[in-house]
DNA sequence: CGTAGCATTGATGTGGGTCAACGTATGTGG
DNA sequence: CCACATACGTTGACCCACATCAATGCTACG
């Protein structure tokens, strides 16, 4: 790795306050590797070799079963993946795949245990990074159970609006990977776009504009439900 | 808090391997306190004043939504909750409510976060315990995601037998709350129960005799999504 | 241009929720 | 010991959200 990348990673939250030792450590046997779109970073049912961090790009994780595919969440920079199952040592549940042109920093799991257990300062920005993914995919447990698929879709649309700060902003993702991430059929994400034209969203193509007034009366948004996001 | 309760403690997981000094400051203004079924430990929204563990008994973490509710999770000895909002200092994401008469350890938020920060073994355990509810709560969204009531309802007669270690078993918990477990409702599962009459299920009351064979060939069990449980 | 994606639309099927009625226990007090 | 209440489970009728399958439209681009 070269020192300009040593440099940045070390700006990384997961880096913040570890000390110069246990850094060089960590990441004495780390790589960098670019990725196309569309490339599988790793397969759900291994032993993870590595804990990735996203440099930049966007990442998918998703996972199969009998036929059916789900995505689970996308990461985007700064964020790492598969920590949970470095940390426990236990196989990856889910499956990674790239959607953009990324960059990912990889670093030996073994490394990375060794490192939890000789700075609290890594430890616990490890944690956080773990802990913010837990809320993440807490949250996105709620949606799911409590929320039809098109008060989810009303709801990322107000949080996407929200990000780009202007009443009209187009799709960051393709519909069909929205639909993914929604947990429902492109179809369905058809039809429940035409629903909410009922509720302050117009669109035409991908590009939408969005009256928040009257789609936070369809959508019920609430911290406890709705956050970070892709 | 009494030192044989101190002793307690400390062979908790939580606390393996945690240095003398940490541990007596972690616990200094830790108490425990008994809780009788169906009482209400914590309310969603707020900020974490205290970590909890729980000691012995059963809980249940939930959440309300625009007047549905939905169960996320059980949480059995010697689980800690709400460790996610303790870490990242944010608001609780669920509520707790006991459904058995409970033992629960609470410790102040606060120190808890000193805790990481002084001891990577101690951070490196808390992780351990937040990384395994991660595992738990992505097992829950792909098995939400991938899978039919009563195929969830199958695995989970499977996994309960098997820990029981006999054909034949008892629901260790009333159909109403393995129904809030399953994110069904009560009438679903009781067809769901009658569905897997033709797959090598038979009941009587709260009795279930499992052939294995011919159950597992309607679940498709996967260790990827069937995980530890109640 | 044609053809290869993607998105929309329609027709139809199904898992599972909802509501109401009916059973089936396990009490409690007369 | 029976009448009754209360809680829990089952069953049936119905409905709705969403998936599925198939056809069609839309854009893009070699």
């Amino acid at each position: 790795m070269r020192t300009a990348d040593q440099h940045l990673i070390r700006g990384f939250p997961l880096f913040r306050g570890v000390q110069d030792d246990v850094f060089d450590r960590v990441t004495a046997s780390a790589q960098i590797r670019d990725w196309q779109p569309g490339e599988t970073v790793l397969v759900e049912g291994e032993k993870p070799a590595w804990l990735f961090v996203l440099l930049n790009g966007l990442v998918e994780a998703f996972s199969g079963h009998g036929g059916k595919e789900t995505t689970l969440s996308f990461v985007r920079p700064p964020g790492a993946f598969i920590m949970a199952a470095v940390w426990t040592d236990q196989v990856q549940l889910t499956s990674i795949r790239t959607i953009e042109k990324s960059r990912i920093l990889q670093i030996p799991a073994e490394d990375i245990r060794s490192g939890l257990a000789q700075d609290a300062s890594f430890a616990k920005a490890a944690g956080l990074e773990l802990a913010i993914r837990y809320r993440d995919i807490l949250r996105e447990l709620k949606n799911q159970r409590m929320r039809s698929a098109t008060e989810r879709l009303a709801n990322w649309l107000l949080l996407e609006q929200e990000i780009s700060n202007t009443p009209s902003f187009s799709l960051p993702i393709p519909k069909s990977l929205l639909a993914a991430r929604l947990g429902m059929t492109n179809e369905h994400l058809s039809r429940s776009l035409n629903i909410l034209r009922d509720h302050g969203v117009s669109l035409s193509g991908s590009v939408i504009t969005v009256d928040r007034k009257a789609l936070i009366a369809y959508a019920h948004p609430s911290i406890l439900m709705d956050g970070a996001d892709i």
